[in-house]
DNA sequence: ACCGTTATAGTACATAACGTACCATAGTAG
DNA sequence: CTACTATGGTACGTTATGTACTATAACGGT
């Protein structure tokens, strides 16, 4: 072997950087239109213009593509928190409502079914959701070791209504939301 | 054409019924292991034993089989009311808990995928949610017109545990869900 | 600007799955 | 018994898969 160290990369290849992102986006594209099933390497050669043997070189498992192109960004909502904890809990809800009804709603469905058999995917869903438990916690002024399950009153009913009613989540559900988990405590 | 009615079948030909037992059954069990990619006629002939050319003419487009074989028995759970609100509402989470932690909770999770792109899997969910919606009025004793999205306040916690932040639906979180629901009202 | 290294495009190839067509056989129901 | 129909099995052309290999172009340290 005898890796010559003066020709190491130290940084990422620019060509890697957008052979990944040009694929990742196609990848993102085709599971919001058409799905799971549409994710082939050929389709992704065909769509982005990237040759398919680069395609195999990249990613040594094509369902990897599927990881990669759901596992960064959806749920980054950006957030202002005024310090008023009924204003700010409606604030997330609205945002986490823009997420659902966007594409990263559907990009957030295939990461619920394929976390059912990848525990990279599942990890990931648990990070984000530990994220979401944090920043909840801060909204609502608790010290945060003790809050437990609760975030799960806040969020789960947009999510119940989107993914499983598959129904509009209105204003009046927002509002309810809220004013039952405030009186609850 | 000429049709000749005495030759007409009125009920289903049991082989056909057969058929379609065995396939859907082999289509779930290769969902909750392996994933909707593992569901191909190939695969199911292998497993069913039955001839691919069969499993063809049943379904014009294999993935009928995946809604067929998701579309049904997934929310039925049998459930005695004993008319105190709190401890029905309780009984039922637990009961919503077993579903969600059996095999057909990774069932669920691929209709929650695939509704976003087929229309006949998004009303299957939404027709699923009105039988809950329905179900849930007569446990708290309401008019039931006038519930509105409520039932999102009691199901959505455990959904949301479950299939996002990807932990145990605990004994608390139902308590928390079902006083927080009363709380509210 | 040079040059060793590395990623890409393109091609070829064996393998496997797909979807359709066809036919002989066995099962169904009046 | 008989008309009908579903199944199993086979064959076939087509398409996608995953791998291997080569020539070319881009990268980046010197």
């Amino acid at each position: 072997m005898a890796l010559d160290s003066k020709y190491r990369r130290p940084t990422v290849d620019p060509r890697v950087a957008q052979t990944r992102t040009l694929v990742l986006a196609a990848a993102r594209q085709l599971l919001v239109t058409q799905g799971q099933e549409a994710v082939t390497p050929t389709r992704l050669s065909e769509i982005t213009g990237i040759s398919r043997s680069t395609i195999y070189r990249n990613w040594s498992d094509p369902l990897d593509i599927i990881f990669e192109a759901t596992a960064t960004d959806i749920d980054r909502a950006p957030f202002a928190p005024t310090g008023d904890v009924k204003t700010d809990l409606t604030l997330y809800l609205e945002a986490l409502r823009d997420m659902l009804e966007s594409s990263n709603g559907t990009l957030l469905a295939t990461q619920i079914d394929r976390a059912e058999h990848n525990p990279a995917t599942s990890e990931t869903l648990r990070s984000i959701a530990k994220l979401r438990r944090n920043l909840i916690c801060d909204l609502i002024q608790h010290p945060g070791d003790d809050f437990g399950p609760g975030h799960a009153l806040v969020v789960g009913p947009l999510i119940y209504q989107h993914f499983m009613a598959r129904d509009e989540i209105t204003d009046e559900l927002i509002e309810l939301t809220v004013s039952a988990y405030l009186h609850s405590r």
